[in-house]
DNA sequence: ATTATTTTTGAATACGTATGCAAAAAAGAA
DNA sequence: TTCTTTTTTGCATACGTATTCAAAAATAAT
């Protein structure tokens, strides 16, 4: 039971050979006669040894850390995000350094503790950075990209899915099947993402000559969704479709609906966004427009690949499509 | 735009002391006299220095680092349990190294990563480690706990909630509500958590001379809740409750009773098992044993935090009780 | 004032690895 | 064989910090 760690050192002493060689073993993989080699490898093992990871990142500069600082974390849409953010990185051998953030704009001393650690780079998800942090990311050379967030004109590169096209295609949706009274519940109205779905929304409504939406503001939470779409079914107004910022929110309005007497779709339709699991779920079986995780993730890891890389970190901005997954809460009126 | 980091060493120059002063005012906070601290400071924030936690790391033998592996991150019970982790950590200057492991042991080279990185310690939840991997972490000096599992006469601190005891109590409730009826629908049986469940659970009813219960096995997800839920229903047993391994089967088990044309509770009663936010909603409102997943996480913490300390790594073995929580989806059939 | 005590400071070193450089060994060419 | 070229190896050093030790400065005691 040695207490002592092992190093490259005690490998090399073992396998009578320089801690050089070892290290060469263990990292570039440089040229290393294959019996050396094969020594050093016994000498490991019989040792334990595990290369230490933080005096490597010390000398190398890299640490093969990546800081995933994520919000909303109870919204099972980001679940499914780390996981594969999570597989995707460590098959490249990054680990993740996570944390959670409560506010829109990443707070500075969130920012400190990963220049801290040299983090070789930051995944942002839908929150933003105030331009004191983006200089400072930029200054410690790390790369940065934001997911499901942009900030325009911005240095930085954005993956998110294209939600203003999308906001379009539901309001075709809508008016295709028969729909005539609009309602949007939005997510806090600082995020982009909330925008763009609100825009093409609105603006694809009044292509089709339909300019009265109406909006209740929400929280992207199971609660806000419930308490806005009671405030607006109990509004003097006529409504028969409510496009839900996403699928929780559209759970609390399609749960609301229920408990006003109201039938979903019969009496109202619902649309989501993100197509989480429960959205396929046969209690509520929601209509909704599928973020395209998989593709959006792929593409979030490559560019902070890239970024990683290069010298200069010319920002790009990667916008998504998605699809819409037609199941039961919308009801087809013609 | 500097592209060289900036180290002790500049501050140092920049003020006009040695690096080990500038390292005082940084680090122990050793005597610094108050003339020079602030020279430092003024000098650090200057150039906008920030501590390299590498560096620190590998003098000091102390990432400041806790790895957390987790399993089943798309239950929601664990994003909220991830969150308060990284909040509870945060706060004592921690940071968390995330990991999502597939399978009941932890793997060998999850477990290599962990100790490479050189944490501090290691929170382990809903999975078990091997016995060469104890010994490994234990060679490595770093501190684990489980977290809601547990191994019997082990080194390993473990923390959950006694479930034993709430299978019991949960019994005694479908009892004492009239039910005759009983079936459970557990999680995988290799894991302590559903075994213990399901003995409190059986022992009780065997009590109160209940030997018959129908047992279907899952695997803690909607769909393996929805389908085991439909062979009982659908079996020639009369079944007039389910009590299920944790709330995501208890929704699936309600649908698929639904989608038989059964009404919870009035047909059916079904009972859940760690109250995550969506037992509360109304299309559910079920009834559930809440995990005290705050007591939970700070005793966790606590005894990660002893351990890391400490020369002697006694385990000890936390079994939290947790309470019934009543809603609606098991009737009064007295 | 002188001495004793405490506080503050800097020089030197260590942590465990990667790597440039030159020497040594091996392989190839003649 | 002898000379070139290539591959393999070890030495020495660097990364950025914390910390021991002894010297210096400041303070207290006499």
């Amino acid at each position: 039971m040695t207490k002592k760690k092992v190093t490259s050192m005690d490998v090399a002493k073992l396998a009578g050979v320089s801690q050089s060689t070892v290290s060469r073993v263990f990292g570039s993989g440089a040229n290393v006669s294959e019996k050396k080699r094969n020594q050093i490898l016994a000498a490991a093992d019989r040792l334990g040894y595990q290369p230490n990871a933080i005096a490597r990142g010390l000398i190398t500069n890299k640490t093969k850390m990546i800081g995933i600082v994520m919000r909303n974390i109870q919204n099972p849409f980001y679940p499914e995000v780390l996981e594969k953010f999570y597989t995707k990185l460590a098959e490249k051998g990054y680990h993740l350094i996570f944390m959670n953030s409560e506010h829109n704009l990443v707070e500075e001393d969130e920012i400190s503790h990963l220049i801290e650690y040299h983090v070789d780079g930051v995944i942002i998800t839908d929150a933003l950075l105030s331009s004191s942090a983006v200089k400072r990311f930029l200054k410690n050379d790390i790369a940065v990209i934001l997911f499901n967030r942009y900030i325009e004109n911005s240095n930085y590169s954005a993956v998110f899915c294209d939600n203003y096209f999308a906001g379009q295609e539901i309001a075709n949706y809508l008016v295709r099947t028969g729909h005539k009274h609009f309602a949007f519940i939005s997510g806090p109205l600082e995020t982009s993402t909330t925008m763009d779905r609100k825009k093409g929304f609105e603006e694809s409504l009044a292509k089709h000559g339909f300019f009265d939406v109406a909006v209740e503001i929400g929280n992207y939470s199971y609660e806000s969704g419930y308490a806005a779409a009671k405030t607006l079914l109990q509004s003097k107004k006529q409504i028969d479709s409510i496009f839900c910022g996403n699928d929780i929110t559209a759970l609390g309005a399609i749960d609301a609906a229920k408990s006003l007497g109201l039938r979903v779709p019969n009496d109202l339709s619902v649309i989501g966004f993100d197509d989480i699991s429960m959205a396929s779920w046969p209690s509520y079986s929601l209509t909704t427009w599928k973020q395209p995780v998989d593709a959006m993730v792929n593409s979030t890891v490559e560019l902070l690949m890239n970024e990683m890389n290069e010298e200069e970190k010319k920002a790009s901005i990667h916008a998504l499509p998605g699809e819409l997954i037609i199941r039961d809460s919308v009801k087809d009126r013609l």
